[in-house]
RNA sequence: CGGGGCGUAGCGCAGUCCGGUUAGCGCGCUUGACUGGGGGUCAAGAGGUCGGAGGUUCGAAUCCUCUCGCCCCGACCA
């Protein structure tokens, strides 16, 4: 017999600690006074809980995670993480654990953008995690942007101190960084590696870690070490390079709709957003569920900056020796946590299929020995048709879960990990023929004959997807607007509720007159910055002139403002 | 780095103000039974040098000093 929704509800968090909460309220003294306040305390919280109906919290609809996100939206999202078993904290101040249904992701993610690199005619290679001081401090911008956030080594080995404690002993001659970035490191390969036209275009990549040490950290969004790829290529001219900067950009934003089914702007950045170093950084921009924005890739032009400063020149056809002109552009495992926060809903994880670690989870439900044999025989061969078929050019991942726990919590973990598709198979389902659906993104269930779902589960998985694109293109649409005036501007960012979960309006796309003295203002008064300047034909691109929306002064066209992660 | 909060069992907490039996509770975990189509029931168990180091005391989770770590809020960032 299944159990009502509400009844399942009372049993859980909101009400099962409610008689402890109104315990608190009683006055202290009156728990000590004879002496005895243990016994008191004990007898006020063995009090039954209150019967379903009389729950006071038995209205509100369950969820799986809590809080939801209107309730405190970061909190959501660090429980929705905990709740799927993606990542934990560790030990390590700021650096993060990332467990196995995590790592999966970001190994789906690895996998076809590693595909899209090679298919852009880019090799991958390796250069070292740690890069003398001396090598970051050649490109000056470079130096004021990362010089604050460098781990440092200084020592090659621990020695017994006199308190038996081991302290860091034989200091190197030139201290070594940690690398935030490789831009340095591959410069001085580059240097080498590039003597002729004949070398160029030099289109490498590298899977890497990097270590920014950040003061404020959250899983997946800001960790210090993270996990990234950082593309490194060199150019004869500035227009092969800057074709390579917006090819890449546009694998990136090509990635994100496609596979994460997560809708970005493509734009450049404004100056002071730019990447130290760059002449020009590219971005794609993306809208999380607070309506916060959150730059999910980069891709930099960097002119001939870090070849000057790495010596990276070749001779040209002319005989003439030329400084070259290079590029770099990276994601990292923030895409997760954009992933996460474009979809997942108050149940939990949802993972659009194309990167699902598993596309079906079958879950077998029997009661005898007998049973089991039979239905777990029937759920292999569904595993084996399901499983030949593919969805792209990836085979379907469908796994059983026969684990020994009960049918309701089993299913909540499916839930709460985001599996696009789950399948409940018992005897029933057998003598009919048919299988049990379940769809995670609609919450949408129906029985459906066996062959009939074998044949449209890849449609059933696209038809996932494009709806979490679909529905994330609309929640942007429909928060954004198109503002002119400074009093609708501050109407528009300022949040509806003084309290946790901020509500405020969303993106903006308005004239700016170009001036970093507004957007100073704007972060100031606001905590708004430009975002991007949306690319020709880009969702909120538009370059007709009008009017800067603090100044009033000439603007040449619409950037998009938002607050930012 | 400034402001605020918190470290007690795997997780969430009570106990700290006002020092005093063997430090409790819920969830989870283990074992068994009944169960099993959305978080089930009952029974029996295991699990803690109370973040760390000093100090005060006959006696410290509780008081004092120092320290480490975490969370939230502000300035930087993929």
């Amino acid at each position: 017999m299944p159990r009502s929704k509400t009844c399942a509800a009372a049993s859980r968090s909101p009400c099962s600690d409610w008689p402890r909460r109104h315990a608190r309220h009683y006055p202290k003294g009156a728990a000590t006074r004879d002496g005895s306040g243990r016994r008191h305390r004990r007898a006020i919280s063995s009090v039954p809980f209150l019967p379903p109906n009389r729950c006071p919290m038995s209205q509100q609809p369950k969820t799986a995670i809590q809080p939801t996100r209107a309730q405190d939206y970061p909190e959501w999202y660090l429980q929705v993480i905990k709740a799927a078993d993606m990542a934990e904290n560790s030990p390590v101040r700021g650096c993060m654990v990332i467990k196995p249904w995590g790592y999966a992701l970001w190994e789906n993610i690895q996998r076809t953008l590693d595909g899209m690199f090679k298919e852009t005619g880019h090799v991958n290679a390796y250069f070292p995690l740690f890069i003398p001081l001396s090598y970051l401090q050649k490109e000056a911008q470079h130096v004021d942007g990362f010089a604050k956030e460098c781990a440092v080594v200084t020592h090659s080995r621990l020695e017994a101190g006199p308190d038996g404690k081991l302290v860091p002993a034989s200091p190197l001659e030139e201290p070594l960084i940690v690398r935030p970035t490789s831009e340095t490191i591959i410069g001085e390969s580059f240097a080498r590696w590039v003597q002729s036209y004949r070398d160029l275009p030099l289109l490498i990549n590298q899977w890497a870690n990097v270590v920014r040490w950040e003061m404020r950290t959250r899983l997946f969004l800001r960790t210090a070490e993270f996990l990234w790829q950082e593309g490194h290529t060199v150019h004869a001219d500035e227009a092969d390079a800057r074709a390579e900067t917006m090819r890449m950009l546009d694998v990136y934003a090509d990635f994100a709709e496609q596979h994460l089914a997560m809708p970005v702007i493509k734009g450049r950045k404004t100056d002071s957003e730019r990447f130290p170093g760059a002449v020009d950084t590219y971005c794609i921009e993306a809208m999380m569920q607070d309506r916060k924005a959150l730059q999910s890739g980069t891709s930099h032009y960097l002119g001939q900056n870090f070849a000057r400063s790495s010596n990276i020149r070749f001779q040209d056809e002319a005989g003439q020796m030329q400084f070259a002109h290079t590029t770099s552009w990276g994601v990292s495992t923030r895409l997760i946590g954009g992933m996460i926060m474009t979809h997942a809903d108050d149940d939990g994880l949802i993972v659009p299929p194309r990167l699902a670690p598993q596309h079906v989870v079958i879950l077998p439900i029997y009661r005898d020995a007998a049973d089991r044999a039979n239905v777990l025989a029937y759920c292999e061969s569904l595993k084996t048709e399901l499983h030949a078929q593919r969805l792209g050019d990836e085979r379907l991942r469908v796994t059983i879960d026969d684990r020994d726990l009960r049918g309701g919590e089993k299913t909540w973990s499916w839930v709460k990990k985001g599996v696009p598709l789950r399948i409940d198979v018992g005897p029933r389902d057998i003598a009919a023929g048919s299988v049990f659906v379940a769809r995670r993104d609609t919450g949408e269930k129906e029985s459906v004959d066996r062959s009939e779902f074998v044949g449209t589960v890849i449609a059933r998985l696209q038809a996932i997807q494009d709806n979490l694109l679909a529905r994330a293109k609309a929640f942007r649409t429909e928060h954004t607007r198109v503002i002119d005036s400074k009093d609708e501007l501050y109407a528009w960012f300022t949040p509806q509720s003084g309290d946790k979960p901020e509500i405020h309006g969303g993106f903006a796309l308005c004239h700016w007159n170009g001036s970093a003295a507004v957007e100073a203002q704007l972060k100031e008064e606001l905590k708004v910055t430009i975002r991007c300047i949306p690319l020709e034909g880009e969702w909120g691109y538009d370059a007709t002139p009008g009017q800067c929306v603090m100044t009033g002064e000439p603007s040449v066209g619409r950037v998009v403002l938002a607050k930012a992660y």
